[in-house]
DNA sequence: CTGAAAGCGCTTACAG
DNA sequence: CTGAAAGCGCTTACAG
């Protein structure tokens, strides 16, 4: 029905604002206001409809009971998933979620930190672009709560959740020079962010180890997928010792993939093949695909205990650095197991 | 830093708060301010980082600039291609997006409205799943602007942005059809909602122009990949005669891709398949599959269209369907070109 | 051109 | 056990 408030509800029981406030946030005990009364006021909300207006409550409380999402691009597969765990989180809590993509693009992102400030979210979960380290102090200073996601911020020092890209990426390429691989390739975004420079240097520390020889290919962020197609094709000619392949997310290993099935090449006879970032296709088609899966519900379970805690204790806690370790999912693309 | 309010920028300035009221919502010229104080104004506000309350402006305006988006799931990657749009459509007016996956659960659903409603949404966007008609209705009687998503309700005259599934599965059937195509089967989701319903249709339309059989596979919704691959090979082997099979979704096209590599049949020669809902691995793996691709960022954009229009006109418009049609993108899977 | 004042609908010391 | 009152920070007739 139309709106009723707190108000009406007072006059038609002829008792006070005071009183209806304390029954509707549940403090009718505490403040000894008789069962009686408080079950005649909740019928009466109900049958009424009465709804507490949300912006009255924020504006005398000061807490919106929202919180900031802020991912590089709702529509990646790895942050559309992220996104969906939260979401539960954040109803459970009896929070609502306000997000938005950055586009890894630093201007935007400044824009939209301060345009969710403004709207008075009660913390922030961001996936930092580049850039982006003043907006991040004056969270600091002001002392709103905040967590940083997928990657870190140099200089930064702040509570955030990233997976541990090293030794995840050192790993999967040991794993393929135990699998016999000698001439390992690496395809990259053309990124210089914490989770690409660590899954970089993860792939260069295997190497190490075997003393092998290097062969990294990057593609500009944000390509489209026929050219990164044609740039990996290109990549691969140039460098035919290659004898298996390392993709840094997922897209590229599809963009890959549709190269390598071009070229004519056999995976895993002639290329063994993993991806970081697991995707429902990488267990689909043939061949199925290794990858690096990252725990996105434990993420995200981490990102909003991580969160709420902040919002709860207030500032002054240490932060809290939550590195996570990766699963590497075995398949067809690297050859039958070990 | 900390909170500076309209009434200290007044205070520095000797003036009412009224007049800062009037500058900062860009009514200087209409109300006749100097644009001597304007700018002065407007230099201590960035100066000082004023940021006018959110809570309190809707407070007294009534508006909140949110809107509340209702998917069915924020992670299925048709859902999370059309948020991402609607998101930068949202920015370009100056609205936020507050959303929830409703899990195509009527209960969850009713809750979830219960909720944006009381968070003060200016509009609705919703992908409605069955059993929801009262709320809808209750929208309409309190007035609130709402535009429903992907599929309509029955005996519900509302607002909706949906793709034309009946004609664009009838013009992929009959392009099975074209190729040769004569024992087609179909896969679809366990569901009565219109757009499985049209799809449908579309299907036993094209069938009924050859007077063909029908041959229907449901699989239950919210089933798992490695079920429905089980379910989708045994529907297979008991229909040896099939030539061709359309499935109603991505996600079951690809674990049917999988229950076919597994049983050793070679698309297109062995059979011919389409799917509905375009996705990215469609282009990438092998063979490439055919699809009805919805055109998302037209959707989009008819979608928000038709809220912001309903928001800014108010009550009394008559509903505006809006019925896309799909694009059916021509791959390998159903064999060379005609 | 500008300001005093009321109002939006809550919450919360404070007083009894 | 309960209420009057102030306050949260805006907007907007209304008056001059």
């Amino acid at each position: 029905m139309g709106k009723i408030t707190a108000r009406d509800v007072a006059r038609a029981f002829g008792i006070s604002k005071t009183t209806i406030s304390f029954i509707v946030n549940g403090k009718s005990a505490e403040k000894g206001i008789s069962p009686v009364l408080t079950e005649k006021v909740l019928g009466y909300m109900k049958e009424h409809g009465y709804r507490p207006n949300h912006f009255a409550k924020s504006l005398s409380t000061g807490k919106s009971m929202t919180i900031g999402l802020m991912v590089e691009k709702i529509s990646d597969y790895f942050f559309s998933q992220l996104v969906y765990h939260l979401e539960e989180l954040a109803n459970r809590h009896g929070y609502q979620i306000i997000f938005c993509s950055t586009e890894n693009n630093g201007a935007r992102t400044r824009e939209l930190i301060r345009l969710f400030r403004n709207q008075g979210v009660d913390g922030f979960i961001i996936t930092p672009p580049e850039g982006i380290q003043a907006e991040i102090r004056s969270l600091q200073d002001d002392q709103l709560p905040f967590v940083l996601f997928d990657r870190y911020l140099p200089g930064i020092d702040a509570d955030h959740v990233v997976l541990d890209n090293l030794e995840s990426t050192r790993h999967a390429v040991q794993y393929l020079v135990e699998r016999g691989a000698r001439h390992i390739g690496y395809v990259e975004l053309d990124s210089e962010q914490s989770q690409m420079r660590d899954r970089k240097a993860g792939y260069l520390q295997a190497l190490g180890a075997i003393a092998g020889n290097p062969r990294i290919m990057r593609v500009p962020f944000n390509n489209g997928h026929d050219d990164t197609v044609t740039k990996i094709a290109a990549f691969i000619k140039h460098n035919p010792e290659l004898d298996a392949l390392f993709f840094a997310t997922n897209y590229l290993a599809m963009s890959g993939m549709k190269a390598m099935f071009g070229l004519g090449i056999r995976i895993p006879q002639d290329m063994a093949v993993v991806s970081f970032d697991d995707h429902i296709v990488f267990d689909t088609y043939l061949p199925t695909i290794t990858a690096v899966a990252q725990p996105i519900a434990v993420m995200a379970e981490n990102l909003f205990g991580i969160l709420i805690s902040k919002i709860k204790q207030g500032p002054g806690q240490p932060p809290t650095r939550c590195v996570i370790p990766a699963r590497l999912v075995i398949r067809d693309s690297t050859g039958p197991p070990v």
